[in-house]
RNA sequence: UGCCCGAUGGUGUAACUGGCAACACGUCUGACUCUGAAUCAGAAGAGUCCAGGUUCGACCCCUGGUCGGGCAACCA
């Protein structure tokens, strides 16, 4: 019978533990992360940073982080920077195997002219216009280049002088003898090498010729001795490529060996670096870390924690199918983490005053509240109460209904951590709006007093003359439609279904207790939902970004009855 | 008209490689509650894209369809 203790594998892990059974490469794991220094990591990278480092903790191996940049015009220093860090933050090491597909560019040299050499290469003169041309389409078989019979000779000069910068950019490539005729258009004379004089950001002017994605990636793999070389559906098609390259190269046994899964894709949320980018460049959003954005910046600076991301890449699975996952699923892994780690404080959004009648004019009380009822280690903190309180303009009503649990006239609610208060009555303005509202409190009913008098509904609140001003950005899914992508005309793009409240900034009133919070702090605003210190606080100023609200059944409840 | 993948509750993943479908999120009840949170207890929801076949038995194997995705950068 089953036992209920073995996890399910995922496909890889099956091939996994397949190979380790059989003995593969002598049982070594060793899988690598290949971003393309030229954007910032999102939370799909994620995944495959999870995977890939998760694959190699769990089976004993090890992981390489290897830069792709075989491409010197889209790739900078910056994006190098970027990346490690979100790597690091995430929680994962690559030590001392750190690689460069530009570490490879010598050997993978020496290897174009064996291929050359061997007639296996040649240089095409033609435009890419025309190769593209010849190259057919796939449900018809392309036409060799006039350029594919040159001698081995002429290819070993031509080749050569690419080398040395003696032709302008786009004029010559160095392209494999593949099969024109392949129902596979990768393996129809494949370039190998284009000429361009740029600037590399590690190999600065030394080369003028780079090598292409196909032909760079399995050499490299094969170089690291990468076991398991896994990336994104889309390149299942490279396969055949991939291994062709590495069986006209290589004489030994071992290969590395490629495999596909179906990339992340999150309901109310892009992901292509296009359109993160484009967010960016028009000013949609404030920056690659701008808190609504799926970058790991941006999430870190919205207060995800590594762990919750960890865990929704957990939760989320491998397979090799197009998948949408609900956005619902990572709200559910920060606040899962964040319940248990954040400390709870009293902030009120939309203040309205509650003047407590019969408490004494000027008394102060110093209330000890649990820092985090999850986690009593973490001991209490100090709030202070007085006459004078705010609580939230959305927890009264002047006329509720029965099940409504807040404030309203003659109703009773508790200040958590304080007394149970009545409302006696309320001052409105001209135009309607309430101002303040009276109350008295029952001294006998103190929090921790023992007193036995129950009521339905517990406000958060602040003391008035104690409260401090912070900045409070509400941030909200950027997009309104669950799937951006879905529009109604043709010449509209995802950008119609930008949510204009996206974001909302206000100022609301904090307990004193937190003043010197520190950026990327992380607290419960209890009832509200969980927020986090920004950077952009400074000293007599706290900014917070709101990463998510509690889950709210009031408000469905509220919906259902409307 | 080619080639390569894929198809399991609303969503995602699983089913010891043939033994009558499980887990998570979500949804809905109810309990508890000094956070309408959390927690706890429970429920509904798929008969596995379709049609054949093999088999005592098929989500799993075979055949043929259907639908979805990918492939025609000197991008990765």
């Amino acid at each position: 019978m089953k036992s209920p203790e073995t996890k399910s594998l995922n496909f890889l892990e099956n091939i996994i533990e397949e190979d380790i059974r059989n003995n593969k490469n002598s049982g070594i794991i060793l899988t690598r992360f290949p971003p393309e220094p030229n954007g910032y990591l999102h939370i799909g990278h994620a995944k495959s940073i999870c995977l890939n480092f998760g694959l190699a903790q769990k089976y004993n191996g090890k992981c390489n982080l290897r830069f792709d940049d075989t491409n010197p015009t889209k790739e900078e220093e910056e994006y190098v920077n970027s990346i490690m860090e979100d790597i690091r933050w995430l929680g994962f090491d690559w030590e001392n195997r750190l690689y460069y597909a530009s570490d490879y560019f010598d050997q993978l040299y020496e290897w174009a002219l064996k291929m050359v050499k061997e007639g296996k290469a040649y240089v095409d003169d033609q435009s890419s216009e025309i190769i593209s041309e010849q190259r057919g389409v796939p449900t018809r078989p392309g036409i060799e280049s006039s350029y594919r019979k040159r001698t081995v000779t002429e290819n070993l000069d031509l080749f050569e002088r690419m080398k040395k910068g003696e032709f302008p950019d786009g004029t010559r490539v160095l392209r494999a003898k593949g099969d024109m005729s392949s129902p596979n258009m990768h393996m129809r004379d494949p370039v190998m090498y284009r000429i361009m004089h740029a600037t590399h950001h590690r190999t600065g002017n030394k080369w003028c010729i780079y090598p292409m994605y196909d032909y760079a990636h399995g050499q490299s793999d094969y170089l690291e001795g990468i076991t398991h070389s896994i990336c994104t559906l889309e390149f299942e098609i490279h396969r055949p490529l991939y291994e062709w390259f590495l069986d006209n190269l290589i004489e030994t046994e071992y290969r590395p060996r490629q495999y596909e899964f179906a990339r992340l894709n999150l309901s109310y949320t892009v992901m292509s670096k296009r359109k993160l980018l484009e967010l960016v460049k028009d000013g949609y959003v404030k920056g690659w870390d701008d808190p609504r954005m799926p970058t790991i910046s941006g999430m870190r600076r919205r207060g995800y924690t590594p762990e919750a991301i960890r865990n929704f890449a957990e939760k989320v699975g491998v397979a090799k199918r197009e998948n949408v996952i609900d956005v619902g699923l990572l709200e559910f892994t920060v606040r899962e983490h964040l319940n248990k780690i954040a400390p709870r404080i009293f902030a009120v959004l939309d203040p309205v005053k509650v003047i407590i009648t019969n408490y004494p004019e000027g008394k102060i009380e110093n209330l000890h509240l649990e820092v985090n009822p999850e986690d009593p280690e973490l001991g209490y903190r100090d709030v202070p109460l007085s006459r004078e309180v705010y609580i939230e303009k959305e927890d009264f009503m002047e006329d509720p209904p029965s099940k409504f649990f807040r404030l309203g006239p003659g109703r009773e609610v508790r200040l958590k951590g304080a007394y149970i208060i009545r409302c006696e009555s309320f001052k409105k303005d001209d135009a309607g709006n309430i101002q303040e509202i009276y109350c008295t409190y029952d001294p006998e009913t103190k929090s921790g007093s023992g007193s036995q008098k129950k009521v339905k509904g517990t406000l958060h609140w602040v003391s008035a003359k104690h409260a401090i001003d912070a900045e409070i950005r509400l941030y909200d899914r950027l997009f309104i439609n669950e799937f951006p992508d879905e529009v109604e005309q043709e010449e509209l793009d995802f950008k119609v279904n930008l949510n204009p409240g996206s974001l909302k900034v206000i100022t609301g009133k904090i307990e004193p207790g937190v003043k010197d919070a520190k950026p990327s702090d992380k607290f419960q605003f209890q009832r509200l939902g969980y927020f986090c210190v920004d950077s952009d606080s400074t000293e007599g100023k706290l900014v917070f970004n709101r990463t998510v609200t509690l889950k709210e059944t009031w408000t469905k409840l509220k919906d259902k009855t409307d």
